[in-house]
DNA sequence: TATTGTTATACTCTATAACTATA
DNA sequence: TATAGTTATAGAGTATAACAATA
């Protein structure tokens, strides 16, 4: 009961944390949308990828890293080499252009956050990142065409067996994709 | 220093949050999408309300709140009363459907959090929830048109008008839905 | 036959602006 | 004149499905 009352109030929380999204979204300067800041960002942390590696992280379908990719592409920012290993690969790499248009999105989002955080001590970020990464790696297998209810978890069938209030008698209603 | 790093990493966790946002998402019924289910549940939580309410916490534009309360108006799961003190507004309320709706809702989202987080405790949990209610209320006023209360930082250039002409990289979007 | 990437299509969400009816 | 709500329009994000080239 207080358990499920606590999930409630988590799913109101991470309905709100869309505020503080859009409000990230909106510095963005207008030829850089949130898509492809993600793309640049995450090339600008892990370097030459292929297109099916962006979209892990991202949880997001391969044809929506191909558009996000496509886009900054196209305004020079990433170039796309051949993969040597498999000739239907493109590897996306950062150009100089696109490592200045990184840095100087980075710069926005830090002003930002420095601004709205300012009476966050270093350690109450600290712990909320985690939090935050944590809570995005519980949801690790969460990608439109995964596995859905926890096929064969390797995390204790077990249980607690002790307030086991779950109420499961049902398995998630089936949103039947068609 | 560590202090930005710190900054582009909570970035970055929020980008990867939206990953659990969509996850969430998805198992919402076709009929009652996220802005649908987002009304209904502030009005199962804070009663009736006139319409520029619900805008305030989503930090949304009430023309969005409008637009999702004249949905679920649509499926019968609230009605709109007049108020007594302004004939300008209507005054959205949960009908019994609506919150039948809202109970259906609640109970997925519920247990996919269950699942997701069977591996975290109660305080962890609760936690996490009080560390993203902190940050929602550090960006509070971060509304569209909303002035900007932060009595600090005159930084913030912004500008930088890019220089990418607006090449048709996008082709069609004959999207004219009337 | 399976996989990588691309593209077309459709749907949701959001902001801006114009419009009405009150205040 | 200012405000509450509505509606039309435009732009961004994402998923699905069909397709091309390669494995």
């Amino acid at each position: 009961m207080t358990r499920k009352a606590q999930h409630e109030e988590l799913a109101r929380s991470l309905g709100a944390i869309g505020a503080v999204r859009r409000d990230m979204a909106r510095i963005l300067p207008p030829d850089c949308p949130g898509g492809s800041a993600g793309v640049l960002t995450l090339l600008g942390l892990h370097g030459d990828m292929r297109m099916s590696r962006p979209a892990e992280p991202l949880a997001v379908d391969m044809s929506v890293t191909s558009r996000h990719v496509a886009h900054v592409a196209g305004r020079g920012w990433i170039e796309r080499l051949p993969d040597p290993a498999d000739k239907r690969s493109r590897i996306p790499r950062l150009t100089p252009a696109g490592r200045a248009r990184l840095d100087g999105l980075s710069e926005r989002s830090t002003q930002l956050l420095a601004d709205r955080l300012s009476d966050w001590s270093d350690d109450e970020v600290g712990l909320l990142v985690r939090q935050l990464t944590r809570l995005r790696e519980s949801f690790g297998d969460g990608r439109p065409g995964g596995p859905r209810v926890t096929p064969t978890a390797p995390t204790a069938p077990v249980a607690e067996t002790s307030t086991a209030d779950e109420t499961a008698t049902e398995p998630t209603t089936p949103r039947t994709p068609a």
